[in-house]
DNA sequence: ATTGCGTTTTAGAATTATTCTAATTAGATC
DNA sequence: GATCTAATTAGAATAATTCTAAAACGCAAT
């Protein structure tokens, strides 16, 4: 943990919005002028590795990082963009749902959802 | 539909192997050796568009295609980095298995996974 | 057949998120 | 304090994709 990663975590902490790589770098050059875009990668890089944080990829827009440590998949609502962490029901693997060929093992999982979400929530 | 978008629906038939703008590229440059690059861009736009095809994302890398119309999600292979279409069970839906919110509607949803199969697969 | 018109294709330039490179700096350990 | 490794920095490089403007196409109506 370096002071870079440390900034770039708790820039994180702060606002759970699901920055872009950018956004993450805009906000961290606030609490430290010198720091450089690429760090800022490193740093998304090695919290990522660390499963920290973890990287939401919707199509091929900008990556965004999302700090919530807990297994969840991701809904964008289409009229607000705005990115929401949604959670496993109780007990649920989403791998049982699926015809997987015996003996597969899932070392990575990502699910993204678009869609609408009433205008009260 | 026009001649190209048809011979790059038709080399997406012929070979289903999730393949990405490029290698479509060079393939239907084999039929059709006027073709360009951003025509290839347009005509997989045109045929997701219509849903005859659709755009497969795994992370930052470089779209592939596929031509499966039925609903199914990706598994690459993480030794030999195939990716084999995996079909939902009998009358499952996914998003039974997860929290969202009342009246959500879900648009789109894309499930992508890593993991390693038996070799003998 | 010819004209007109909206759409598509083309070639190449432009964009942009991300990665790479090489030099510098920082931090830990002896 | 000297040394060593890993991280940071600035800037250039990369590469997938999109954009632009001009040319070609396809089709309908004359």
């Amino acid at each position: 943990m370096t002071k870079q990663r440390r900034v770039v975590y708790s820039v994180l902490l702060q606002t759970r919005d699901h920055p872009t790589a950018n956004d993450v770098f805009r906000r961290v050059q606030r609490e430290m002028a010198t720091i450089s875009l690429a760090t800022v990668y490193n740093c998304l890089d090695a919290l990522a590795k660390h499963g920290l944080i973890s990287q939401v990829n919707f199509d091929r827009e900008p990556s965004r990082f999302c700090v919530n440590p807990a297994p969840h998949v991701h809904f964008r609502d289409t009229r607000t963009g705005v990115i929401h962490d949604i959670a496993f029901k109780e007990g649920c693997q989403i791998t049982d749902l699926l015809e997987l060929p015996d003996g597969a093992e899932v070392s990575e999982l990502e699910l993204t959802i678009s869609g609408d979400l009433p205008a009260n929530v």
